[in-house]
DNA sequence: GCCATGCTTCGATCCAGGTCGAACCGACCG
DNA sequence: CGGTCGGTTCGACCTGGATCGAAGCATGGC
């Protein structure tokens, strides 16, 4: 019967609603207290500490003290990404699981994933990146041009440095709102923070939500063109 | 507190034992019968049935009748590839692992990921496909080679055919016993049923385990020169 | 030293959900 | 038809684990 590794306690870990909260939360890419995390869950402090102990038995999450605080991230971007695939999975899974809400609306339009820009907003920049040849597929992967070095370049962005960085340089991650593929790795990383320094956008405090302002609706979308073209026919959903 | 789509049913549905080895038991790709899956995990029929229940209301299964047999496979690649997500976090989790025992040393050897290679030798192949040029990486992607395409016409797969598959031609799939990459995609399905054709390995009944004659292993690894060669220093671990 | 604050541990409670026996349904066979 | 076999539904049981109140322990500030 038993096959593997213990997926089991794993995935019954995620399988909680004060967890799976605390989990979502810190997707937003930041560090919180049990405190904060208790309160986005929902729950008391008491509860929320035994579930962080487990998820930090488990390698799901680290910790880092300051001062008196005990601050908890997530412990890595493949924990990041697993989640991300759990959430990509469920709508197929519901079937139709109608919009929930106008908080949700506000997710689906731009959100953090870990440490990169993901829906709405998300999936336009990377089929932007396409379409004017800044990235290319190849085969099921994909490359930065030359033409998108200078491109990253006049947007502030030195790519040789973010290649320096010991991690997966570009990737994609299929967003769960849009069931589409949008930019991940440290280039996806180093866009979302450049966005954020150049004060298109800023985080929703305690929460994933990545709220653009209208100007900086207007600076992202004009970096392609401005105009929603729809960019080939919807390329092929790799993974 | 309730960010993004319910993954907490999602999760909380495979973080069960009995649900989680009927899972485990049909990632070797077969379809197989409620009674079956029941033996499997080691429950009774009435256990497993309201199981499975969940297990497709949630569209993790899909079910065929046959006769007065239903048959329950999984819903997709998609399915597979979250299972092997799930099982290569968990080695990172727990720490020191050991080995359980003889029984997952063939897994670890040689196995069935829903319908591709995985295991030792899995990456074996693949690592024999980077290094004797069949394969390519790109970036983070993967390219079939021209001398590639030979290779394999030599081993008697068209690859030309097997790219009009809709579905992801080739791509890379994270081993959780080897914590390195294995070829899966179209390509990946293709060559393992070639293997099996070929008489190098068969299916060993009810369990992932892909048993290997003698001489099929000399085979397959005579494709690659043979010699246990490292090709390259470990490429850095992609996903 | 004292108190405040952040967090964990302990103990008790309580309930969702996994489990199985038994009955039920439906398809196929002789 | 009855009989067998695969599968599901029902009801009852029982346990693992989530939860919170209260107490215990740190750390930091005064």
């Amino acid at each position: 019967m038993a096959e593997g590794p213990n997926i089991v306690r794993l995935a019954a870990l995620i399988g909680d609603n004060a967890r799976a909260a605390a989990l979502s939360t810190l997707m937003a890419g930041r560090a919180l207290t049990a405190t904060e995390l208790a309160d986005a869950a929902g729950v008391t402090r008491q509860t929320m500490s035994s579930h962080l102990a487990k998820l930090l038995e488990c390698g799901l999450l680290q910790v880092g003290r300051q001062g008196k605080h005990r601050y908890f991230r997530l412990a890595g971007p493949e924990v990041a990404h697993l989640l991300e695939s759990l959430m990509g999975m469920t709508p197929a899974a519901q079937g139709s699981q109608p919009l929930t809400g106008p908080r949700d609306q506000a997710l689906r339009k731009a959100r953090i994933c870990y440490d990169h820009l993901a829906g709405e907003l998300g999936v336009y920049v990377y089929d932007g990146m396409l379409g004017n040849g800044v990235l290319r597929q190849v085969e099921d992967g994909l490359r930065l041009t030359d033409h998108g070095q200078l491109w990253f370049r006049r947007l502030g962005i030195d790519t040789h440095r973010v290649s320096r960085v010991r991690r997966t340089f570009c990737r994609t991650c299929l967003d769960w709102s849009e069931r589409r593929d949008h930019l991940a790795g440290a280039l996806g990383a180093a866009f979302l923070s450049r966005i954020e320094e150049l004060g298109w956008a800023a985080r929703l405090e305690g929460s994933r939500v990545m709220a653009f302002s209208e100007a900086g609706e207007r600076s992202l979308r004009s970096l392609f063109g401005g105009v929603d073209q729809e960019p080939e026919p919807p390329i092929r959903c790799v993974r």
